[in-house]
DNA sequence: TCTATAAGAGTAGAT
DNA sequence: CTCTTATAGA
């Protein structure tokens, strides 16, 4: 029976696969490039290993990266077994480590009954524990979890890399010590001794509250190993046999683990391919297959290149392309052939040559090409459009060809992260339910009213929101009053009423209601949700999904906390989302007949007949290498190093390697010169390098006149809303420039709607320092007194508010600041003689037909009648030059200046930034910087808020700190 | 041809 | 906010 079952094992292997398969004691290293049957081989090496009586199933480790990998090979190793064989272990790394964890967690100082901390929950756990870490330059109090998420990134390298916080410790302390007399070192010295001692001081606290994350799961274990001989003999006894998948994915603590685990019997067989490795970003180390040799001299090596998925040409171009990475291949370094041969015969040529590169002028001419391309195939060789698959570099690029998909018909797939709470109908949800908590909250209000759940007119809600600013009372009080007095201005009465008769009823439901049950009802009640639910709005289903999405959210908070209610749960979003919660698409399992758009990297493993490669334009594949945010201490690895431009390259090289390997029979490659960015793309060098010289582009095929008419028509008709009321007289400030200037959108909302915006804490910070500012400088000018330092301090106390504050540690610390901040204002005003001339000196001035106004912080005279203007700044200015550069291209110091001319006839000598922060004051002389510089901008701002251009210009790092962000549709996600 | 300044752009993702 | 790249001007 047995021997039967061996035979049909190795049935139909190739002499190669024989031999891994067949393959006994020691080291194995199996070469197995793209499609040549590496899950094959390995499911059929552990049933041989246990059909021929080598290995006993429960001796037999084998360990893969994915939850998919393992379930698929555990699945093919039962099919290939009898019955009863059922206790191989065959599982993730982090699962395996999991596994050892819970069983010798006491070992470690670990509790048993540990639990885990996902990417957020990280971010949360640091958040919280945020003033028990010894952080400094990396905590800012206006604003300390910028870099929580940089931290948890870089505490997973060093675990990743086994780097014992000992170790960091000390190697951060002698790097302070040798930058003692190197001022210039100094810096950066100090920040890896920072973040050494916050590594050490965050393993501790994981310890101490039983937390593991998912570093923790690797490296936890080999720490075990490496600390427990006894514990490492069992397991070394137990695991007789191991087999890596994906090695060249393998990190340095993970290979470590399989080393030590290995090392008694040396039964270890890695499996992978160099080539195709392409996750060094998350930690992967080429060089453990590359040097696998050095640490396995005896490792017997197998090189399979039977290629089961692809055309020839389309294998020789791959192999022309990686050739470019010589030397640093396995290719060359172990003097191996790894040039793959197409296998099979029954692979069909679709078109009139396997390869074709294209260059379009425009990508969206290129998006349209591959979407017609897909519906022409589909009809004249009878494929389904799941035979195709569009694969990208980045995420943001696949935007051009899901709308071609859409315009054409084409069910298509994305699987790009979509962020939840970005989408307008998740937060609409998120805006009800924080309206349902705090109906002062002006900006969620706003968002929901004028949301399709209500559908209120900008007329009525400006009108509203223009009253609430004038009265300093809020959104909600003046629609209570609106419907009150019946106020005859308003067009959208009853829908207001409709609002309020909703928002009373569940806010009594509250503490009576969990929040799932709550929001459903809510949604039940709208007009709406019946019509997205019957499928009459546009991409209906993708909203239904999505909000689907949103009540697991909901759920899996109540059933962590069960006792909570609706607060409770706004409390707990708004965390999720600081710390970059973004529950990912559902993927479901249907396998629907649509072409897939998706990453390189999600296409790895994968296999298409028809490949299309797109957006192959040199400055976007290869990538721009970028620098860590912060830097790992790589003197501490003797293996790897940073990735430079030539590793990086290589990196990149291996990326389209993947994709090319991806297609069975039709391989295409496009790009466009013209993306949209202001400069021209060139072709991606990685067309050249893998087609050679006839890399000349076919010249995209000119369109036929009808699919030029359809293109013109919008894929999603944007609906016209009415437009609100413009007023008659413009009035601006420089703040109002300012935000115009940064992004006309965001003017739109704050000056145009009047949307509120939310009290943040810096904000409320600076307003109070400027307050017990003047305060000061008026008693000393009007009441002729010197205020004591405590009586400064007694009104700050009582100005400032700890809105926005993290913990209450936060806000001790940002108190202590604005107080020492104050101390030292005191100290100088009180030791001089200098008593302002004017104080929050308030203007109005006229440039064309605009109003420009303002107030003017301090001015002084000098005894020579020298004028002075000051602006008190609580932003963290710590560097002079920095300050001088800001007085000197400073709008606001321009619009002063010209101001106090026309006040007083007369410019004033000296302009002024004054950082109460640190003290600093950045000086400019008006004459350095006339207004005239300014007038050319202001102009072309009025003249934009006249034309009603309001145009978002959404990027990271604007977008991040924008308050109009929870309302505004064209944010950057993340 | 070099330098100073303005303007654009900012990755991939399993456990 | 910070780095890179393009372009204008010397």
């Amino acid at each position: 029976m047995e021997k039967l079952q061996v035979v049909e094992i190795l049935e139909g292997l190739t002499p190669e696969q024989l031999q891994a398969v067949e393959h006994g004691q020691g080291p194995l290293m199996i070469v197995a490039g793209a499609g040549t049957g590496k899950t094959t081989v390995i499911t059929r090496r552990i049933a041989h290993l246990i059909l021929s009586g080598q290995a006993r199933a429960g001796e037999i480790l084998a360990l893969t990266f994915t939850d998919k990998a393992a379930q698929e090979m555990q699945g093919r190793v039962d099919e290939l077994l009898p019955l009863g064989y059922v206790d191989t272990t065959i599982c993730t790394f982090h699962s395996f480590g999991d596994k050892i964890l819970r069983q010798f967690a006491l070992e470690l100082g670990l509790q048993q009954d540990y639990r885990m901390l996902d990417d957020t929950g990280q971010v949360l756990f640091l958040r919280h524990h945020l003033f028990k870490l010894p952080l400094r330059q990396l905590r800012p109090l206006g604003n300390p979890t910028t870099h929580l998420r940089a931290l948890k990134q870089h505490f997973g390298r060093l675990k990743d890399e086994c780097i014992e916080p000992e170790d960091y410790v000390n190697w951060a302390q002698d790097l302070v010590k040798a930058a003692d007399k190197v001022p210039a070192l100094q810096e950066r010295a100090e920040l890896q001794q920072e973040l050494a001692l916050c590594y050490r001081a965050y393993q501790e606290l994981l310890l101490q509250d039983g937390r593991c994350d998912f570093a923790d799961l690797v490296y936890r274990p080999l720490q075990l190993l490496r600390q427990r001989p006894g514990v490492l003999q069992r397991l070394q006894e137990r695991y007789r046999y191991i087999l890596v998948d994906e090695f060249q994915d393998t990190n340095g603590s993970q290979f470590e683990l399989v080393r030590l685990l290995a090392e008694k019997h040396r039964n270890l067989t890695v499996v992978g391919d160099d080539d195709q490795s392409i996750y060094a970003f998350r930690g992967a180390a080429i060089s453990n297959i590359l040097q696998f040799k050095e640490v396995y001299p005896d490792a017997r090596p197998v090189v399979l290149t039977q290629n089961y998925r692809s055309l020839q040409a389309i294998l020789d171009s791959s192999y022309q392309l990686i050739q470019n990475n010589n030397p640093n291949r396995l290719e060359i370094i172990n003097q191996i052939d790894k040039r793959l041969h197409a296998a099979r015969q029954d692979l069909e040529l679709l078109g009139e040559q396997p390869l074709e590169y294209t260059r379009f002028e425009t990508v969206s001419d290129e998006a349209e090409a591959v979407a017609l391309r897909i519906v022409d195939w589909v009809k004249q060789h009878g494929l389904l459009f799941a035979d195709f698959a569009i694969l990208i570099r980045n995420n943001r690029d696949s935007q051009p060809y899901l709308r071609a998909l859409n315009q054409y018909e084409v069910p298509y797939r994305f699987s790009g992260n979509e962020g939840l709470y970005r989408r307008p109908e998740v937060r609409l949800l998120t805006s009800m339910v924080r309206v349902l908590v705090d109906p002062h909250d002006g900006q969620s209000l706003f968002y929901l009213l004028s949301s399709d759940f209500y559908s209120c007119g900008p007329r009525d809600l400006v009108r509203l929101s223009n009253l609430a600013q004038r009265e300093h009372s809020t959104l909600l009080t003046q629609v209570e009053k609106a419907l009150q007095e019946q106020s005859p201005e308003l067009q959208g009465l009853a829908t207001l009423q409709r609002f309020y008769d909703d928002y009373r009823h569940f806010v009594e439901l509250i503490p009576n209601l969990q929040p799932g049950p709550l929001v459903y009802q809510y949604l039940q009640r709208s007009d709406w949700w019946r019509r997205v639910s019957e499928g009459e709005v546009e991409n209906a289903q993708a909203l239904v999904q999505n909000v689907a999405r949103f009540f697991d959210v909901l759920g899996r908070f109540s059933e962590e906390y069960p006792e909570a209610n609706l607060t409770d749960f706004v409390r707990h979003l708004d965390l999720l989302i600081e710390s970059g919660d973004s529950p990912g698409v559902v993927e479901s399992d249907t396998l629907d007949d649509s072409v897939q758009v998706l990453t390189i990297h999600r296409s790895k493993g994968l296999e298409f007949p028809v490949v299309f490669l797109v957006g192959l334009n040199e400055e976007r594949f290869p990538n721009k290498l970028r620098p860590e945010d912060l830097e790992f201490p790589w003197p501490l690895l003797q293996a790897s190093a940073p990735a430079d431009e030539e590793s990086h390259l290589q990196e990149e090289r291996r990326l389209f390697y993947v994709a090319v390997t991806r297609a069975q029979r039709h391989l295409w490659m496009s790009g466009a010169n013209d993306t949209g960015m202001r400069r021209k793309m060139k072709p991606s060098r990685f067309v050249r390098e893998s087609i050679g010289a006839q890399a000349a582009a076919r010249p995209a095929p000119r369109m036929q006149s009808l699919e030029r008419i359809r293109r013109a028509a919008p894929v999603e008709p944007a609906p016209r809303t009415e437009e609100p009321p413009r007023p008659r007289q413009l009035d601006l400030s420089h703040q109002r420039i300012a935000d115009y200037q940064d992004c006309p959108h965001r003017y739109y909302l704050a000056h145009v709607l009047r949307i509120p915006q939310p009290e943040s804490q810096s904000l409320s910070f600076g307003t109070a320092l400027h307050e017990c500012i003047s305060w000061f400088l008026r008693q000393r000018k009007e009441e002729e007194r010197i205020p004591e330092l405590c009586e400064l301090h007694n009104r700050f106390r009582k100005q400032w508010r700890r809105v926005g504050c993290v913990s209450g540690e936060h806000a001790e610390h940002r108190l202590q600041q604005g107080l020492d901040c104050l101390e030292r204002f005191w100290t100088e005003e009180a030791g001089s003689q200098q008593i302002p001339d004017m104080i929050e000196q308030e203007f109005t001035v006229r440039l064309d037909d605009v109003r420009i106004r303002g107030r003017i912080d301090r001015v002084d005279l000098d005894h020579r009648g020298r004028v002075k203007i000051t602006d008190y700044k609580s932003s963290p200015v710590t560097q002079l030059d920095l300050a001088h550069q800001q007085a000197q291209s400073s709008l606001q110091l321009s619009i002063y200046a010209f101001a106090y001319q026309v006040l007083k006839g007369k410019m004033p000598d000296l302009l002024a930034l004054h950082f109460i922060e640190s003290g600093l004051e950045g000086l400019s002389s008006p004459i350095e910087h006339p207004l005239d510089e300014h007038t050319g901008m202001i102009r072309y701002v009025v003249a934009g808020i006249r034309e009603g251009r309001f145009e978002a210009r959404p990027a990271l790092h604007r977008c991040r700190n924008c308050n109009y962000r929870p309302v505004c549709d064209a944010g950057t996600e993340g």
